[in-house]
DNA sequence: CAAAAAACATTCGTTAGATCAATGAATTTG
DNA sequence: CAAATTCATTGATCTAACGAATGTTTTTTG
């Protein structure tokens, strides 16, 4: 029986991250040609191509599709283990800011495996809206905010790309109305803003159904039929779809999401960016 | 940052398993220098000992149980990655019988993991006791059935061995009563069998409350304190305590599952057999 | 307590394969 | 079609995994 090295699989996840052994290669630094060479020997274990190309790219098959959910959750086993044992622990208590949908969907889990590998850091979270998280941090409440960030945002660490579909309840077809009864993100939130924006540029009519900042609100409203509204693939759970029609006729942009650090430095406070940026990155492979 | 290789993995695991490097070392078709020094590496990497001597075997550390969770989940996850890639797969119904006990607390886990494994195999699983089950495989009515047996019985191939603890409900004492209230398992199950012998050695006197084959009625009984039985550690689930004052005045003996076959061979059973049989293996070693 | 046995550590020679630097081939782009 | 980009291949190097044989330590036994 052979066994699967989860160092050839950190550079199979880093080729479909960035669809290029070149560039997988500088991400874990090695040479293209031992990228090349890893992937030679995995195709040969397991037996089947993991790749074909599309135009320049390296884009996975359904086989390569496949051994990515694997060795994502094998690559994650693996750092939590070693991360397990590695003395240099960080203690100290931090307090964050998150935005509620990324929250919700995402802190759950990775406040499990934070604690795990470092429990010596309380970590207290916090949700709201980007702009009163911002202002939070101003003020010196948070060591770190998760919010939403516009490409340009300085002093923004970005941490995650998210591409923005239109969502309703399963079993509704709320995008025939006209007005679409929009059920809306908080003002200020920019997945608002972009639904907003891209109704507009395509002359669709637009009525104010529903407004909530908070996630699982959110998704009851939709199951119920009251609105549609726009999040990214991931916010999609039982009873709820993704309204392909509409995404077609109106596409919408993507949803970047950065963390915004109190100044001064912290280890406790990198510790957990580190690892919740990890956790995004591996997580975003599945989409 | 390090990589865990399954390999190294799976010398450890079989080291925790015999307690002994060379006898690990054939398990893993390698020899005891190998073994030694994969795990000299082993510690380099993680930073700690892992193993510290109890007369002449080799016993875990605190850190060396922690890795064991990490590693028999890897080893676990690279097999499963591994067979949902081999082509060989093979096809197939299979009709197979365990005793309810085992059934409840190892199949829904092991039916999902082999289905992925082979997608070409449809199980269907009837439970009931070992006796009815080894008529029915005599009746022709099972390719395999999964049963307890006693050490010396022939033809059946030994899966697995567990220790007997006396289990009752949390918050309950019943063990002060006089006579002991048993929830037995049904007549015929050497579980029930081991329990009054052990009660009678100790000149126990004991009084039938309960008796079920039924496992999740056993459990809802015992936190109602109804009675006490006898069952592996696995059994105790939330609401379940195992009663060790108990356990040290009436020691039991140990609990053994084998699986018996249909004659003639079967691929499709005999990759159910192996699939079980490792699963049974590796969450033998949390205990 | 001495001798034998059992079990792991160590040493050494061998070798597979992981890596890199450099180059070649193929494909896309302008 | 030329330039650029990207991956495959080659050849050299070197690490470390491995097995065979031997040494060391500990336990067991007589």
């Amino acid at each position: 029986m052979y066994s699967l090295d989860p160092d050839f699989l950190r550079t199979f996840l880093a080729i479909s991250e960035t669809g290029s052994f070149g560039a997988a290669g500088e991400k874990v630094n090695k040479t293209q040609s031992t990228v090349s060479a890893q992937m030679k020997r995995l195709e040969e274990i397991v037996g089947v191509n993991l790749f074909e190309k599309e135009g320049r790219r390296n884009i996975l098959t359904v086989e390569g599709h496949k051994l990515l959910e694997y060795a994502a959750s094998m690559v994650r086993l693996n750092d939590e283990a070693l991360h397990a044992f590695r003395p240099p622990e960080v203690t100290g208590n931090i307090k964050v800011g998150a935005i509620d949908e990324y929250a919700q969907a995402f802190f759950p889990e990775v406040l499990d495996s934070f604690t795990k590998a470092q429990p010596g850091v309380l970590v207290s979270v916090t949700t709201s809206t980007s702009t009163i998280l911002k202002a939070g941090l101003a003020a010196g409440e948070f060591d770190a905010v998760f919010v939403s960030c516009h490409s340009g945002d300085a002093d923004i660490e970005l941490l995650r790309i998210d591409q923005l579909h239109w969502i309703g309840g399963e079993g509704h077809n709320l995008h025939y109305n006209d007005p679409l009864p929009l059920a809306a993100w908080s003002e200020g939130c920019s997945w608002r803003e972009m639904a907003q924006a891209a109704l507009a540029k395509h002359g669709r009519s637009v009525r104010l159904a529903f407004s909530t900042s908070n996630a699982a609100l959110m998704t009851t409203t939709l199951k119920r039929g009251l609105g549609v509204t726009v999040a990214p693939r991931w916010f999609v759970s039982e009873g709820l779809r993704v309204i392909e029609e509409l995404d077609a006729k109106c596409p919408l942009g993507r949803a970047e999401i950065g963390v915004k650090r109190k100044p001064g430095t912290n280890p406790a406070r990198e510790a957990f960016i580190a690892h919740l940026q990890q956790h995004l990155r591996l997580s975003a492979l599945a989409a």
